[in-house]
DNA sequence: AAGTGTGAACTTTTTCACAGCT
DNA sequence: AGCTGTGAAAAAGTTCACACTT
Protein backbone atom coordinates (compact mmCIF):
# COMPACT_ATOMS: atom_id res chain seq x y z
CA UNK A 1 0.00 0.00 0.00
CA UNK A 2 1.41 3.08 -1.04
CA UNK A 3 1.07 5.70 1.43
CA UNK A 4 0.28 9.37 -0.02
CA UNK A 5 3.48 11.64 0.55
CA UNK A 6 2.88 14.47 3.29
CA UNK A 7 2.62 17.84 1.52
CA UNK A 8 5.21 20.72 2.26
CA UNK A 9 2.44 23.07 3.91
CA UNK A 10 0.78 20.64 5.55
CA UNK A 11 3.24 19.42 7.58
CA UNK A 12 4.50 22.85 8.58
CA UNK A 13 1.23 23.06 9.84
CA UNK A 14 1.18 19.93 12.36
CA UNK A 15 4.13 20.84 13.30
CA UNK A 16 2.39 23.87 14.55
CA UNK A 17 -0.56 22.16 15.87
CA UNK A 18 1.43 20.04 17.73
CA UNK A 19 3.05 23.14 19.82
CA UNK A 20 -0.36 24.98 20.21
CA UNK A 21 -1.37 21.85 21.71
CA UNK A 22 1.36 21.38 24.42
CA UNK A 23 0.80 24.85 25.01
CA UNK A 24 -3.10 24.05 25.64
CA UNK A 25 -2.07 20.82 28.17
CA UNK A 26 0.04 23.14 30.13
CA UNK A 27 -2.84 25.36 30.48
CA UNK A 28 -5.04 22.23 31.37
CA UNK A 29 -7.36 22.07 28.67
CA UNK A 30 -8.59 18.84 28.00
CA UNK A 31 -10.99 19.16 25.22
CA UNK A 32 -11.13 21.40 22.21
CA UNK A 33 -13.33 21.73 18.26
CA UNK A 34 -11.10 21.96 15.31
CA UNK A 35 -13.09 25.13 14.79
CA UNK A 36 -11.50 26.52 17.88
CA UNK A 37 -7.71 24.94 17.37
CA UNK A 38 -7.88 26.00 14.14
CA UNK A 39 -8.72 29.78 15.08
CA UNK A 40 -5.26 29.48 17.54
CA UNK A 41 -3.33 27.91 14.37
CA UNK A 42 -4.43 30.85 12.58
CA UNK A 43 -6.06 27.99 9.64
CA UNK A 44 -9.33 26.83 8.37
CA UNK A 45 -11.13 24.21 10.52
CA UNK A 46 -12.10 22.36 7.71
CA UNK A 47 -8.45 22.02 6.48
CA UNK A 48 -7.35 21.35 10.03
CA UNK A 49 -9.09 18.26 9.76
CA UNK A 50 -7.91 17.01 6.40
CA UNK A 51 -4.68 17.78 8.17
CA UNK A 52 -4.84 15.46 11.13
CA UNK A 53 -6.16 12.81 8.23
CA UNK A 54 -2.64 12.03 7.55
CA UNK A 55 -1.83 11.29 11.07
CA UNK A 56 -4.96 8.99 11.64
CA UNK A 57 -8.79 9.20 12.70
CA UNK A 58 -8.43 11.15 16.14
CA UNK A 59 -11.62 13.12 17.10
CA UNK A 60 -14.62 11.98 18.88
CA UNK A 61 -17.65 13.06 16.08
CA UNK A 62 -19.57 15.32 18.21
CA UNK A 63 -17.38 16.23 20.62
CA UNK A 64 -13.86 16.89 19.32
CA UNK A 65 -10.40 16.48 19.89
CA UNK A 66 -8.64 15.13 23.45
CA UNK A 67 -5.64 17.76 24.09
CA UNK A 68 -3.63 15.24 25.43
CA UNK A 69 -4.26 12.15 22.99
CA UNK A 70 -3.92 14.57 19.84
CA UNK A 71 -0.67 15.95 21.06
CA UNK A 72 0.63 12.47 21.38
CA UNK A 73 -0.30 11.57 18.33
CA UNK A 74 1.12 14.19 16.44
CA UNK A 75 4.49 13.79 18.33
CA UNK A 76 4.63 10.46 17.59
CA UNK A 77 3.78 10.97 13.70
CA UNK A 78 6.29 14.21 13.53
CA UNK A 79 9.29 11.81 14.98
CA UNK A 80 9.34 13.90 18.75
CA UNK A 81 8.97 11.04 20.75
CA UNK A 82 12.44 10.26 20.40
CA UNK A 83 15.65 12.42 20.88
CA UNK A 84 17.67 13.18 17.86
CA UNK A 85 22.06 13.65 18.30
CA UNK A 86 22.85 16.84 15.92
CA UNK A 87 26.59 18.45 14.90
CA UNK A 88 27.37 21.96 13.93
CA UNK A 89 29.03 23.29 10.86
CA UNK A 90 30.57 26.34 11.14
CA UNK A 91 31.73 27.93 14.39
CA UNK A 92 30.18 31.45 13.66
CA UNK A 93 28.64 33.26 16.57
CA UNK A 94 25.08 31.85 15.86
CA UNK A 95 26.81 28.44 15.97
CA UNK A 96 28.12 28.95 19.18
CA UNK A 97 24.91 30.26 20.63
CA UNK A 98 22.94 27.15 19.34
CA UNK A 99 25.79 25.06 21.52
CA UNK A 100 25.56 26.70 24.56
CA UNK A 101 21.44 27.39 24.33
CA UNK A 102 20.09 24.54 26.17
CA UNK A 103 16.37 25.13 25.19
CA UNK A 104 17.31 22.63 21.83
CA UNK A 105 18.16 19.89 24.85
CA UNK A 106 15.05 20.56 26.53
CA UNK A 107 12.87 19.55 23.27
CA UNK A 108 15.15 16.24 22.53
CA UNK A 109 18.20 17.78 20.18
CA UNK A 110 21.49 17.35 21.42
CA UNK A 111 24.84 18.77 19.71
CA UNK A 112 27.36 15.78 19.95
CA UNK A 113 30.40 17.78 17.99
CA UNK A 114 31.16 20.74 16.14
CA UNK A 115 33.20 21.16 12.95
CA UNK A 116 35.23 24.31 11.92
CA UNK A 117 37.73 24.60 9.26
CA UNK A 118 39.62 27.20 10.83
CA UNK A 119 43.18 25.74 12.97
CA UNK A 120 42.40 28.18 16.43
CA UNK A 121 38.70 27.06 16.72
CA UNK A 122 39.71 23.15 16.96
CA UNK A 123 39.41 21.43 20.07
CA UNK A 124 37.70 24.47 21.84
CA UNK A 125 34.51 22.93 24.24
CA UNK A 126 30.93 24.55 24.57
CA UNK A 127 28.70 23.43 26.97
CA UNK A 128 30.82 19.95 26.87
CA UNK A 129 30.45 20.26 22.88
CA UNK A 130 34.05 19.25 21.12
CA UNK A 131 35.18 21.31 18.14
CA UNK A 132 36.84 19.04 15.76
CA UNK A 133 38.46 19.73 12.29
CA UNK A 134 36.62 18.91 9.48
CA UNK A 135 39.28 16.33 8.78
CA UNK A 136 37.95 14.47 11.60
CA UNK A 137 34.33 13.83 10.42
CA UNK A 138 34.87 10.69 9.11
CA UNK A 139 36.44 9.65 12.95
CA UNK A 140 34.06 11.90 15.21
CA UNK A 141 30.64 10.07 12.27
CA UNK A 142 32.10 6.39 12.76
CA UNK A 143 32.48 6.85 16.87
CA UNK A 144 28.60 8.76 17.02
CA UNK A 145 25.20 8.62 15.41
CA UNK A 146 24.19 11.56 13.70
CA UNK A 147 21.04 12.66 12.35
CA UNK A 148 20.56 15.89 11.81
CA UNK A 149 23.62 18.56 10.45
CA UNK A 150 23.10 22.08 11.50
CA UNK A 151 24.83 24.74 9.20
CA UNK A 152 26.06 28.10 11.13
CA UNK A 153 28.83 29.01 8.87
CA UNK A 154 28.85 32.31 7.92
CA UNK A 155 31.15 31.39 4.78
CA UNK A 156 31.10 28.82 2.52
CA UNK A 157 28.13 27.12 4.25
CA UNK A 158 28.40 24.41 1.00
CA UNK A 159 31.38 22.70 2.21
CA UNK A 160 29.55 22.21 5.42
CA UNK A 161 27.11 20.63 3.24
CA UNK A 162 28.97 18.48 1.43
CA UNK A 163 31.26 17.04 4.19
CA UNK A 164 27.86 16.06 6.35
CA UNK A 165 26.29 14.67 3.14
CA UNK A 166 29.27 12.44 2.00
CA UNK A 167 28.91 11.21 5.66
CA UNK A 168 25.48 10.02 4.73
CA UNK A 169 23.61 12.30 6.58
CA UNK A 170 20.10 13.12 5.38
CA UNK A 171 18.81 15.96 7.03
CA UNK A 172 20.27 19.23 7.19
CA UNK A 173 19.07 22.89 8.73
CA UNK A 174 20.81 25.69 7.15
CA UNK A 175 21.38 28.76 9.35
CA UNK A 176 23.95 29.90 6.95
CA UNK A 177 23.01 33.19 4.63
CA UNK A 178 23.17 30.95 1.59
CA UNK A 179 19.96 28.98 1.01
CA UNK A 180 21.54 25.09 -0.11
CA UNK A 181 19.70 22.52 -2.19
CA UNK A 182 20.27 19.34 -3.50
CA UNK A 183 18.78 17.34 -6.20
CA UNK A 184 18.97 13.73 -4.25
CA UNK A 185 15.17 13.69 -2.48
CA UNK A 186 16.77 11.29 0.17
CA UNK A 187 18.16 14.48 1.43
CA UNK A 188 15.81 17.11 2.48
CA UNK A 189 17.35 20.88 3.90
CA UNK A 190 15.92 23.33 5.79
CA UNK A 191 17.16 26.81 5.14
CA UNK A 192 16.53 29.72 7.28
CA UNK A 193 18.13 33.00 8.10
CA UNK A 194 17.09 36.14 9.41
CA UNK A 195 17.84 38.25 6.49
CA UNK A 196 15.81 36.15 4.28
CA UNK A 197 13.06 36.27 7.09
CA UNK A 198 13.07 40.10 7.21
CA UNK A 199 12.72 40.42 3.33
CA UNK A 200 9.34 38.84 2.91
CA UNK A 201 8.34 41.74 5.31
CA UNK A 202 10.06 44.03 3.78
CA UNK A 203 8.57 43.54 0.73
CA UNK A 204 5.15 43.30 2.54
CA UNK A 205 6.13 46.63 4.03
CA UNK A 206 6.96 48.42 0.51
CA UNK A 207 3.70 46.67 -0.82
CA UNK A 208 0.90 48.22 1.62
CA UNK A 209 2.85 51.51 0.93
CA UNK A 210 1.01 51.42 -2.37
CA UNK A 211 -2.56 50.35 -1.23
CA UNK B 1 -6.58 48.63 -12.02
CA UNK B 2 -6.05 45.30 -9.92
CA UNK B 3 -3.09 44.30 -9.05
CA UNK B 4 -2.23 40.32 -8.34
CA UNK B 5 -1.61 39.58 -5.06
CA UNK B 6 1.42 37.62 -4.95
CA UNK B 7 1.32 33.71 -3.33
CA UNK B 8 3.41 33.23 -0.75
CA UNK B 9 5.19 30.62 -1.87
CA UNK B 10 6.13 32.83 -4.51
CA UNK B 11 7.57 35.68 -1.92
CA UNK B 12 9.63 32.98 -0.76
CA UNK B 13 11.34 32.02 -3.83
CA UNK B 14 11.70 35.29 -4.97
CA UNK B 15 13.48 35.86 -1.65
CA UNK B 16 16.06 33.22 -2.65
CA UNK B 17 16.29 34.34 -6.26
CA UNK B 18 17.39 37.91 -4.87
CA UNK B 19 20.17 36.26 -2.64
CA UNK B 20 21.11 33.68 -5.81
CA UNK B 21 22.11 36.57 -7.73
CA UNK B 22 23.79 38.63 -4.79
CA UNK B 23 26.36 35.83 -4.75
CA UNK B 24 26.80 35.54 -8.62
CA UNK B 25 27.34 38.70 -8.78
CA UNK B 26 30.19 38.38 -6.45
CA UNK B 27 31.44 36.04 -8.36
CA UNK B 28 31.57 38.25 -11.56
CA UNK B 29 29.07 36.01 -13.67
CA UNK B 30 27.54 38.71 -15.27
CA UNK B 31 24.18 37.17 -17.35
CA UNK B 32 22.45 33.77 -16.66
CA UNK B 33 19.52 31.59 -18.34
CA UNK B 34 16.37 30.88 -16.47
CA UNK B 35 17.48 27.33 -16.63
CA UNK B 36 21.11 27.46 -15.14
CA UNK B 37 19.33 30.18 -12.79
CA UNK B 38 16.60 27.85 -11.41
CA UNK B 39 18.61 25.34 -10.82
CA UNK B 40 21.00 27.05 -8.51
CA UNK B 41 17.61 27.62 -6.59
CA UNK B 42 16.40 24.56 -6.45
CA UNK B 43 13.62 25.43 -8.80
CA UNK B 44 11.88 24.41 -12.21
CA UNK B 45 12.57 27.16 -14.94
CA UNK B 46 9.18 27.32 -15.92
CA UNK B 47 8.71 28.49 -12.60
CA UNK B 48 11.41 30.95 -12.14
CA UNK B 49 10.15 32.79 -15.11
CA UNK B 50 6.41 32.88 -14.17
CA UNK B 51 7.92 33.97 -10.38
CA UNK B 52 9.56 37.13 -12.29
CA UNK B 53 6.60 37.73 -14.28
CA UNK B 54 5.01 39.91 -10.67
CA UNK B 55 8.64 41.73 -10.90
CA UNK B 56 8.37 42.53 -14.80
CA UNK B 57 9.66 41.90 -17.57
CA UNK B 58 13.16 41.89 -17.30
CA UNK B 59 15.01 39.32 -19.69
CA UNK B 60 16.06 38.86 -23.16
CA UNK B 61 14.66 36.68 -25.41
CA UNK B 62 17.34 34.40 -26.91
CA UNK B 63 19.87 35.33 -24.68
CA UNK B 64 19.15 35.27 -20.54
CA UNK B 65 19.21 37.36 -17.56
CA UNK B 66 21.44 40.26 -16.52
CA UNK B 67 22.71 39.35 -12.65
CA UNK B 68 23.00 42.81 -11.75
CA UNK B 69 19.61 44.31 -14.00
CA UNK B 70 17.76 41.36 -12.23
CA UNK B 71 19.29 41.83 -8.55
CA UNK B 72 18.31 45.49 -8.65
CA UNK B 73 14.92 45.09 -9.85
CA UNK B 74 14.18 42.03 -7.09
CA UNK B 75 15.87 43.73 -4.57
CA UNK B 76 13.74 47.37 -5.27
CA UNK B 77 10.98 44.87 -5.60
CA UNK B 78 10.98 43.20 -2.36
CA UNK B 79 11.55 46.22 -0.41
CA UNK B 80 15.61 45.85 -0.02
CA UNK B 81 16.92 49.30 -0.99
CA UNK B 82 15.97 50.80 1.20
CA UNK B 83 16.56 50.79 5.20
CA UNK B 84 14.30 49.21 7.79
CA UNK B 85 14.22 50.07 11.63
CA UNK B 86 13.52 47.06 14.22
CA UNK B 87 12.34 47.07 17.61
CA UNK B 88 13.08 44.02 19.62
CA UNK B 89 10.92 42.52 21.97
CA UNK B 90 11.98 39.99 24.96
CA UNK B 91 15.74 40.30 26.19
CA UNK B 92 16.46 36.20 25.54
CA UNK B 93 19.65 34.51 24.62
CA UNK B 94 18.63 34.64 21.05
CA UNK B 95 17.26 38.54 21.48
CA UNK B 96 21.11 39.71 22.73
CA UNK B 97 22.67 37.78 20.22
CA UNK B 98 20.14 39.24 17.62
CA UNK B 99 21.32 42.99 19.37
CA UNK B 100 24.88 42.18 19.34
CA UNK B 101 25.38 41.09 15.50
CA UNK B 102 26.62 43.22 13.13
CA UNK B 103 25.10 40.70 10.35
CA UNK B 104 21.79 42.61 9.99
CA UNK B 105 22.89 45.95 10.07
CA UNK B 106 25.14 45.25 6.94
CA UNK B 107 21.95 43.79 5.36
CA UNK B 108 20.05 47.15 6.19
CA UNK B 109 18.30 46.01 9.07
CA UNK B 110 18.91 48.03 12.34
CA UNK B 111 17.44 47.73 16.02
CA UNK B 112 16.55 51.05 17.03
CA UNK B 113 15.29 49.70 20.79
CA UNK B 114 14.74 47.04 22.60
CA UNK B 115 12.02 45.80 25.46
CA UNK B 116 11.64 43.87 28.47
CA UNK B 117 8.95 43.19 30.92
CA UNK B 118 11.14 42.47 33.86
CA UNK B 119 12.99 45.43 36.00
CA UNK B 120 16.31 44.29 35.77
CA UNK B 121 16.91 44.67 32.60
CA UNK B 122 15.74 47.89 32.01
CA UNK B 123 18.30 50.50 30.75
CA UNK B 124 20.92 48.10 30.12
CA UNK B 125 22.81 48.68 26.71
CA UNK B 126 24.04 46.47 23.98
CA UNK B 127 25.71 47.20 21.28
CA UNK B 128 24.54 50.98 21.07
CA UNK B 129 20.62 49.88 21.61
CA UNK B 130 18.99 50.61 25.19
CA UNK B 131 16.53 48.76 26.91
CA UNK B 132 13.10 49.89 27.79
CA UNK B 133 10.33 48.81 30.17
CA UNK B 134 6.80 47.32 28.08
CA UNK B 135 5.89 50.64 29.82
CA UNK B 136 7.59 53.07 27.56
CA UNK B 137 6.62 51.82 24.66
CA UNK B 138 4.54 54.26 23.56
CA UNK B 139 7.22 57.29 24.30
CA UNK B 140 9.85 55.20 22.05
CA UNK B 141 7.25 55.07 19.05
CA UNK B 142 6.50 58.40 19.20
CA UNK B 143 10.48 59.48 19.31
CA UNK B 144 11.87 56.38 16.57
CA UNK B 145 10.37 55.49 13.37
CA UNK B 146 9.89 51.37 13.75
CA UNK B 147 8.92 49.20 10.49
CA UNK B 148 9.67 45.52 12.45
CA UNK B 149 9.02 43.91 15.21
CA UNK B 150 11.50 41.15 16.32
CA UNK B 151 10.00 39.08 19.19
CA UNK B 152 12.30 36.89 21.18
CA UNK B 153 10.82 36.46 24.83
CA UNK B 154 10.87 33.14 26.18
CA UNK B 155 8.17 33.70 27.93
CA UNK B 156 4.69 35.26 27.06
CA UNK B 157 5.89 36.48 23.19
CA UNK B 158 2.10 37.12 23.31
CA UNK B 159 2.37 40.69 25.56
CA UNK B 160 5.15 41.82 23.15
CA UNK B 161 2.90 40.99 19.90
CA UNK B 162 -0.06 43.12 21.46
CA UNK B 163 1.99 45.97 22.62
CA UNK B 164 3.50 46.69 18.86
CA UNK B 165 0.17 46.09 17.76
CA UNK B 166 -1.06 48.75 19.30
CA UNK B 167 1.57 50.98 18.63
CA UNK B 168 0.40 50.13 14.99
CA UNK B 169 3.09 47.82 13.68
CA UNK B 170 2.33 46.30 10.64
CA UNK B 171 5.16 43.62 10.60
CA UNK B 172 6.39 41.34 12.97
CA UNK B 173 9.55 38.59 13.01
CA UNK B 174 8.36 36.22 16.08
CA UNK B 175 11.09 34.15 17.00
CA UNK B 176 9.75 32.69 20.30
CA UNK B 177 9.24 28.71 20.67
CA UNK B 178 5.05 29.73 20.25
CA UNK B 179 3.35 30.28 16.81
CA UNK B 180 1.43 33.40 17.06
CA UNK B 181 -1.00 34.88 14.62
CA UNK B 182 -3.60 37.67 14.00
CA UNK B 183 -7.22 38.18 11.72
CA UNK B 184 -5.97 41.79 10.76
CA UNK B 185 -4.62 40.88 7.66
CA UNK B 186 -3.04 44.44 7.54
CA UNK B 187 -0.67 42.50 9.84
CA UNK B 188 2.01 40.13 8.76
CA UNK B 189 3.84 37.99 11.13
CA UNK B 190 6.58 35.74 10.17
CA UNK B 191 7.14 32.79 12.26
CA UNK B 192 10.06 30.79 12.93
CA UNK B 193 11.72 28.98 15.70
CA UNK B 194 15.02 26.33 16.00
CA UNK B 195 12.80 23.33 17.32
CA UNK B 196 9.77 23.82 14.57
CA UNK B 197 12.77 23.62 11.80
CA UNK B 198 14.23 20.82 13.26
CA UNK B 199 10.68 19.05 14.19
CA UNK B 200 9.91 19.21 10.11
CA UNK B 201 13.04 17.13 9.66
CA UNK B 202 12.47 14.63 12.18
CA UNK B 203 9.18 13.77 10.65
CA UNK B 204 11.47 12.84 7.62
CA UNK B 205 13.94 10.85 9.29
CA UNK B 206 11.45 8.96 10.70
CA UNK B 207 9.57 8.80 7.84
CA UNK B 208 12.41 7.55 5.99
CA UNK B 209 13.00 4.54 8.31
CA UNK B 210 9.47 3.59 7.29
CA UNK B 211 10.41 2.86 3.70
C1' DA C 1 19.82 29.33 -32.58
C1' DA C 2 18.72 30.23 -28.18
C1' DG C 3 15.92 31.27 -24.46
C1' DT C 4 12.18 34.34 -22.65
C1' DG C 5 7.21 35.17 -21.67
C1' DT C 6 2.83 33.21 -21.36
C1' DG C 7 -1.72 31.04 -22.49
C1' DA C 8 -3.41 26.46 -21.77
C1' DA C 9 -3.27 21.97 -19.53
C1' DC C 10 -2.48 19.75 -15.66
C1' DT C 11 -1.77 18.98 -10.77
C1' DT C 12 -2.26 20.05 -6.13
C1' DT C 13 -4.39 22.27 -2.33
C1' DT C 14 -8.15 24.40 -0.08
C1' DT C 15 -12.82 24.98 1.00
C1' DC C 16 -17.52 23.51 1.01
C1' DA C 17 -21.18 20.90 2.67
C1' DC C 18 -23.17 17.15 4.63
C1' DA C 19 -23.49 12.06 5.96
C1' DG C 20 -22.73 9.71 9.93
C1' DC C 21 -21.14 8.87 14.61
C1' DT C 22 -21.47 9.94 19.71
C1' DA D 1 -27.62 18.40 18.86
C1' DG D 2 -23.01 18.82 17.81
C1' DC D 3 -18.80 18.15 15.53
C1' DT D 4 -15.82 15.03 12.95
C1' DG D 5 -14.30 12.89 8.58
C1' DT D 6 -14.50 13.13 3.78
C1' DG D 7 -16.15 13.07 -1.09
C1' DA D 8 -16.99 16.67 -4.40
C1' DA D 9 -16.39 21.44 -6.01
C1' DA D 10 -13.65 25.33 -6.31
C1' DA D 11 -9.42 27.69 -6.23
C1' DA D 12 -4.64 28.03 -6.62
C1' DG D 13 -0.26 26.75 -8.13
C1' DT D 14 2.87 24.36 -11.33
C1' DT D 15 4.46 22.66 -15.61
C1' DC D 16 4.14 22.28 -20.51
C1' DA D 17 4.98 23.81 -24.94
C1' DC D 18 5.53 27.07 -28.26
C1' DA D 19 5.09 31.78 -30.41
C1' DC D 20 8.10 35.38 -30.48
C1' DT D 21 12.19 38.31 -29.95
C1' DT D 22 17.06 39.13 -30.22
Amino acid sequence: MKVKEIPENTLHRLVIYLKVLEDLEKKRIESISSEELARRCGVNSAQLRKDLTFVGHLGTKGVGYNVRSLKYSLKNFLGRSQEWNLVLGGLSPLGIFLLENKELQKEGFYFMAAFDHREENIAKIYNGVSVYSLDQISYVFKAIKVDIGVITAEENPEIYLEAFLNQGLKAILNLSKAPLFVKDTSVKIENFSFPLALTKLSYFLKDSDKG
